[in-house]
DNA sequence: AGAAACACTTACAAATATTGAAAGGAAAAA
DNA sequence: TTTTTCCTTTCAATATTTGTAAGTGTTTCT
């Protein structure tokens, strides 16, 4: 279950804090000192941190700024209702949702949830403008629908894309495909970009790839 | 490139967005009429809504919370420095993101784009807990890694996926490998799982799929 | 227009990956 | 221990991917 690093001074409120997560399964963590509490957080590795603004030591702004300059995961501040000038502030600093106290069960645990899903490790695909590319298993994304390539297509298409909106000559991607420099007439390179084309029109990726004569391929657009 | 809607009354604001927007390369349509709005708003399919709050026929925030029931996209709210708590509000009824007038130019438009990210479509996959699977292409996702599981596999898995936590009998997986609903001693169902088994293995995925002696296989908690 | 160079496509086989059958081993229940 | 259920490995059939070959289009140049 997700880790939660709780940031509180008030004693109840924060023993409250970690009954409600602990019964919900959380790996509920409070902070109970607030020296260097940033680089403390970065130390637990947590999947959220639920921050409160008012604290002994230093201000919660300073702490969401310096953990968001970490890229340590979501924050949820907590704050009093007299204080909402101050959590507009706190989007600006990153923060990635708010909630005033005292404050509901339901609503933390809703609110929780949700920025996990947000938060939750996204895989990485490399953009190709119209369309995203798993640079690993080849998979194409383009909306909600997705599409295998081949080993050779995969490898063809990621070269444009890593290049866009730049001209990929034939002798690099012949490079890429068997490791040899030489472009002769590598007929071959010519059959995988034709199968290549093929297969991205199955997604409504007509005309993606764009011939500059003599000179090699290009990726189309934004 | 991405369809904005503009939702503005006063005229020379909203020329000047259109500007801005249109200068950008953004389609960028204003509304008019502010009746109906959202209805209108619906048929545009925009990508971004830009939506100020102070208007005449209604109130932005039943604009905003009647455009997020419709499922329409990310919404921007644009008002005046001394409506913070409205703004707050406009957080609740779902807006995406909010900024106060009177805005700069870059600032806008490091919003929009924001919130264009944000918004792109995803790929739709399926929750495994700990893990996301494609369910078309059969991609298997794990925080930032990937692997490609092989039909058999892929199908199997999925099943255990839509029916966690309960457990999958043999013979459901049969009929949904084979189309036959009895499971005699189909050995071959067994060799599949036990290639998904070590293929989970690859990615950290051990000891996912449990088994219920004489009933059947379940994917293990979250 | 005709020739030459370059780009594209299709059909076929060799190489590669996936699949189910078979056979036997391992673990749990009786 | 015996029986039942589950697991694993190997092997041949099948399906997919890939390069070769042979030809068709298209652009550029004279």
């Amino acid at each position: 279950m997700a880790r939660i690093t709780i940031v509180e001074d008030d004693l109840l409120m924060r023993e409250e804090l970690m009954d409600i997560l602990q019964k919900e399964g959380y790996e509920a963590v409070a902070m109970e000192d607030f020296q260097d509490i940033a680089l403390q957080i970065a130390t637990l590795v947590p999947d959220l941190v639920l921050l409160d603004i008012n604290l002994p030591e230093q201000s919660g702004f300073e702490i969401c700024k310096s953990l968001k300059s970490k890229g340590i995961g979501p924050i949820l501040i907590l704050t009093s209702r007299d204080k909402l000038q101050d959590e507009l502030h706190g989007f600006h600093l990153g923060a990635d949702d708010y909630l005033i106290k005292p404050c509901n069960r339901n609503r933390l645990l809703a609110r929780i949830q949700n920025l996990l899903r947000r938060f939750k490790e996204q895989p990485k695909l490399v953009d190709g403008g119209s369309f995203s590319l798993d640079p690993n298993t080849f998979t194409l994304y383009k909306g909600s629908r997705s599409l295998l390539l081949s080993a050779n297509e995969g490898r063809i298409l990621l070269a444009l894309v890593e290049h866009r909106p730049e001209i990929v000559s034939k002798s690099t991607l012949s490079e890429l495909l068997w490791g040899t420099e030489q472009y002769i007439d590598e007929n071959a390179l010519q059959v995988n970009l034709t199968r290549l084309r093929k297969t991205l029109r199955q997604i409504d990726l007509e005309n993606h790839i764009e011939t500059i004569r003599g000179q090699g391929y290009r990726l189309r657009g934004r």
